[in-house]
DNA sequence: CAATAAACCTGACAATTGTCATATATTTAA
DNA sequence: TTAAATATATGACAATTGTCAGGTTTATTG
């Protein structure tokens, strides 16, 4: 029990910002603290879950396995968010696979908790759905992203999107490493399509690498590509 | 001022089930009905909701177009749905434009009559929520289909979905007709790709067509090219 | 540190899908 | 009813993307 969620910053960032003094303290004396390595699932899809998890630190992927055994990373999450609301809220085993992509540290929170404030707590409500509107939007976005945009548009795409949420180092380089296996599930495309991409960009300067980092070179052209110049 | 919502049966589809009964006077008082022709908007991307559509009869597509001008689908709503909810909770404009493909009548209910009940009665805060919660779970599903199957596949759900939702007539055609056009925004590709496979999976049986309209002649084998044989 | 595993990279080729051109059918409106 | 507009259809070809096969580099572990 690290430490109480009324003095958590991260909460400033999610609904539980609309929960009253008690209903935080319940919150905080049955949720349970989480150390995760780089790897780890926090849950796998068709769990059923008695709970939410709130991100305190790292990132997470939320991912679908589909029949052909390729696996679509549908978003990321990190600090201030919560997992697994969807599937508590609608009563139902979980749609997605959440894993760490960096060294997280999560918190559990049992539905109980949750389901109470939503029923009794309008405003906790409406900030919930506030929240799930907004991925709604996004993953609307996806969908016309997926269907409308080439491989080369969805990964520079991907870089912006990654500086923009993530930042980047000293040396410029991308906070946030994927692997290019990630990447490739990102973009929804073949490893190998998206290693040649990273190679061409890097080779046009748009991007640069040093291992498994990269970092962007040239965001201006970077989002020609994008608007499709 | 055709009926009052509170003896509308389209209500048990949706959320307005958990108003109460004086919440429902409310709505039914400043509730406007309009009557909508085939390739009617209902609203356009972009435009700021004053409120959300109740659709009573007939089905809309929920699109969005992309810069180079292509036009996604990216749902269908039809007999008890809400459309504009996501945009009106999130107080953003709408990110889609509501069209209708079949003459509809819907019901304008303005935001406050839905905003008021939202921060005071949280049952149906919660019904809202589960809604959405369905939605994103939809989205997710799509975003996965997109990146993972093949045009094909996509088609041969495609039409395995509208049999399954909105059913068939007694000659077996589907229901909704759609154009080649609506098909193709649907699985987000070219028309004359979508044309090209209609032609094929009526050549080997899979689908028979009249017209427009289009038949479901084999399901098993429809589902089984879905399931990647 | 060496051995092994995992991740990254590239070439060659095939399959899928998009684009353009053009033809035919169907619907709409004068 | 006919003319115009729109939707459907098909061929030819190009561009994009995936697959397989083989490399190299980088990370992990005994």
């Amino acid at each position: 029990m690290s430490s109480r969620c009324e003095n958590c910053i991260i909460r400033q960032f999610n609904s539980l910002r609309a929960m009253s003094k008690e209903e935080l303290k319940k919150v905080s004396d049955s949720k349970i603290s989480k150390t995760l390595k780089k790897g780890e699932a926090i849950f796998q899809e068709g769990e059923k879950l008695d709970g939410v998890f709130c991100v305190r630190d790292g990132v997470s992927k939320l991912s679908k396995l589909s029949e052909n055994g390729k696996n679509q990373i549908v978003r990321l999450a990190s600090k201030g968010e919560v997992m697994g609301q969807r599937a508590v809220i609608a009563e139902e085993s979980t749609n997605l696979s959440a894993i760490a992509v960096s060294d997280m540290e999560v918190c559990f929170i049992p539905k109980e908790a949750i389901s109470n404030t939503l029923d009794t707590n309008p405003n906790f409500a409406v900030e919930v759905l506030r929240h799930m509107a907004h991925d709604l939007r996004e993953a609307d976005d996806v969908i016309v992203n997926m269907s409308q945009k080439t491989v080369k548009q969805r990964m520079a795409e991907a870089f912006l999107y990654l500086k923009k949420n993530y930042g980047e180092d000293a040396e410029g380089f991308l906070t946030l490493t994927l692997s290019r296996e990630d990447y490739s599930n990102v973009v929804g495309t073949a490893t190998e399509s998206c290693i040649r991409i990273i190679s061409e960009f890097k080779k046009k300067g748009l991007i640069k690498t040093s291992g498994k980092k990269i970092g962007i070179a040239d965001e201006r052209k970077l989002l020609e590509l994008v608007e499709g110049f």
